[in-house]
DNA sequence: GTATATGCAAACAATTTGCACAATC
DNA sequence: GATTGTGCAAATTGTTTGCATATAC
């Protein structure tokens, strides 16, 4: 996906501070914080303030191709929305967040829709627990 | 469930605090955020402070009796942690915040542990969407 | 009576906003 | 060149904390 194209198509601007943020979200498979994203455009330009690092992702999120998520410490979390819906798990030993995407969303979905008339726009789900490297431990 | 036992057992007091925060997310079906709570232990002695009510939350989250979920704006939402975990449909026109119990959960966990070796201890499902009272108009 | 909890006010941290200037199209 | 986006600094909001006092046991 272009970032280009999606911000072309919505009569916006590509920026450098836009720029930076979705290369570093793209280039990530962690969830990163708001700050540490900041801080990793940061080293590429000091001089891009925190406040546009805010602007690009909500403005992401509007145009559906970021999404925040609500999890651990330290505020929200941000990832490139993928096709499929993620499921988080949390470690409460190591810290580690793992994701793990699959047919779990898919079926939740549709029992939600088919048994109770909601239509949903965008699951979150996260598992806090103990990962299989902690349990072996 | 009493919060006379779970707090003896503890060797902690039950304090006037304590048992309006308690009785006020028991009396309540809805997910309060802590704000909500504090107003509402305000009606009944607003000599109480909103730390107190902090103290009090994080207090039973700790002794497992309430259950933190962060999703919506205006921060995190408390609930008496039940049996069963939830799955918490938000509303995206009326605002509606429904729950809903049940196996879906239950198999994910079990899913999680069978399949992926991830024990869970916390279960936090967020669904946005559009609730079949929205979806009729 | 003693230890634990509270109220208060101040500190913190995450996020948002108003505005003059800068950069994109 | 017009308009959109940015940096900055200040405001907001949710939450936490240190400390002297009050309260439960």
């Amino acid at each position: 996906m272009h970032l280009e194209e999606v911000l072309a198509e919505n009569e916006l601007r590509v920026t450098r501070p836009r720029r930076l943020v979705w290369d570093i979200l793209r280039s990530s498979n962690d969830h990163l914080t708001a700050q540490a994203i900041a801080d990793a455009v940061h080293t590429q330009d000091a001089s891009i303030n925190v406040s546009s690092v805010y602007r690009a992702l909500t403005l992401f999120s509007e145009l559906g191709i970021a999404r925040e998520s609500k999890f651990g410490e330290d505020g929200s979390r941000w990832e490139p929305a993928h096709s499929d819906e993620m499921i988080h798990l949390v470690c409460e030993k190591c810290g580690t967040v793992d994701h793990h995407g699959g047919q779990v969303v898919t079926r939740l979905r549709d029992h939600l829709a088919s048994d109770h008339g909601f239509v949903s726009s965008n699951v979150n789900v996260v598992v806090n627990g103990t990962c299989s490297n902690c349990s072996a431990q």
